[in-house]
DNA sequence: GCCCCGTTTCAACAGATGTTGAAAGCTATG
DNA sequence: CATAGCTTTCAACATCTGTTGAAACGGGGC
């Protein structure tokens, strides 16, 4: 509850960022590397118990390290908490920033349709090769818990992901000329929580529609959100009458620099 | 992390079960109906922090009561969180299932339309005049951390509200004349999502809109929302080639009896 | 008064938690 | 071998956690 301030701790020469992560195993931890594998038990347990479901014993043990390495490593449960939440973001980032630049180009020299843009931020997450890693899914559902957790939760979201989503409503202005900035954040909002939902699955809706839907079908999911998500937008720009009337009024808030 | 078994407590006579809620104050504890005042701060505090980020010794010391108060009266921590989110659930589903059944004896003896049931799923929860109280607000809150949750949080929500849930879905079918089934389920997907994220006021979107709209003003979200959400919905239809043809194949999974 | 019963307090237990310092191990380099 | 520098282990710390049992309180009925 009461969160200290960050400390730096002393160890961690081992600046080999992006590990390849593809030496990962399960039971006897790979001798070297044992930072990689606290990262995975950290990441698999956060993201099914949160900050405070989680014990740095378990973490240890699951990892197969003596509990005194995550602080030797990462200092402190918090930091290794933001150690497991930054590993993956930027992979996640570049992957959709290309998509969107794709788009981009492919369209033009006209803008690219909103069903484009939508595609382009739901299916480098949703679709990828690297959903048959588990600890993909771990950290999709480590998002979710993120993105809805208030307080330092939305600090660490807005870091990583703001720029790149700055750069989507800059799209789905061009495509939807005219659209209400009000009408944009709040469809972004919709957007983003239906795809927070959708990485968390909680397999909620598996009980509701007695399993003929599973949520753990991301790429499912990514197929039937992109028609609704798309309608959504496009319908605030059959919602705004005059265009140009409307664009004026909005110029203050129209650029990405908010 | 290890949740034990629930296990019965002893006290609890008091089964003054709904509580009028109005009787509620801040610094001095009413005295009596200390219970009451035991599932406010659990609530407040629940809902900010997670079931595990809190204690039962900051619950008693917000509610001005003894530490093991909140053992007398509810038995166990856990059974603690259940009955505060029990609390208000019955609330919620009478003022939604009123506002269903108006919307559908309004539009009789035609179907109401996809926009009419939209609003009466969500404003009865963003819109009511109970907003005012902040204890709404954190439930709120608590419900979409619940909703986030994995495991035993999955439970509660398919308890409390699958059987609502599914009398919106029998709305929407009628509504939406031959929708396919998991156009449907994913459809509400998207909406428990976007409503989820609004109900957990995070504040993100303030962050990203640089104050522009702001998470908390629930009565705009709702009227964003209800047509981004009502054109997802509909897009569906339009998708939808042949009502008939389509009908057959999806006629086993047609009915509310998952 | 006296008793009864629901409520409240007090004090404590048994175990878990994050964190730390110092010692030991390991490996490449001199 | 010896040295140095990361890495790993070990054991312990101070504190906090949920939970409990017994004692004290308070008011209404006999």
């Amino acid at each position: 509850m009461t969160r200290k301030g960050r400390q730096v701790h002393k160890g961690r020469k081992n600046n080999a960022e992006d590990t390849p992560l593809s030496a990962r195993k399960k039971s006897p931890p790979p001798k070297t590397d044992r930072r990689s594998a606290i990262l995975d038990a950290a990441e698999a347990e956060f993201s099914a118990h949160g900050f405070d479901g989680v014990t740095l014993r378990t973490i240890a043990k699951n990892a197969g390290v003596d509990l005194a390495l995550p602080h030797y490593y990462f200092g402190s449960k918090e930091q290794l908490f933001v150690a497991v939440f930054d590993r993956r973001a930027k992979m996640l980032n570049d992957w959709r920033e290309t998509a969107l630049i794709d788009a981009i180009s492919e369209a033009r020299p006209a803008a690219p349709t909103v069903e484009a843009i939508i595609r382009a931020y739901l299916e480098p997450l949703l679709k990828g090769p690297h959903l048959s890693e588990p600890g993909w899914k771990s950290y999709y559902a480590l998002v979710a818990y993120v993105n809805n957790t208030p307080g330092w939760g939305g600090r660490l979201m807005a870091e990583h992901f703001d720029p790149l989503i700055r750069k989507f409503l800059d799209a789905l202005r061009l495509a939807i000329p005219g659209i209400d900035e009000k009408d944009l954040y709040w469809g972004y909002h919709c957007f983003s929580g239906a795809l927070t939902l959708a990485l968390a699955q909680t397999g909620r809706i598996d009980k509701l529609s007695g399993g003929f839907v599973r949520s753990e079908d991301l790429a499912e999911a990514c197929e039937r959100m992109v028609p609704f998500i798309t309608a959504g937008f496009e319908a605030a720009q059959r919602a705004a009458p005059a265009p140009r009337a409307r664009a004026a009024k909005t110029a203050r808030v129209k650029s990405s620099a908010h």
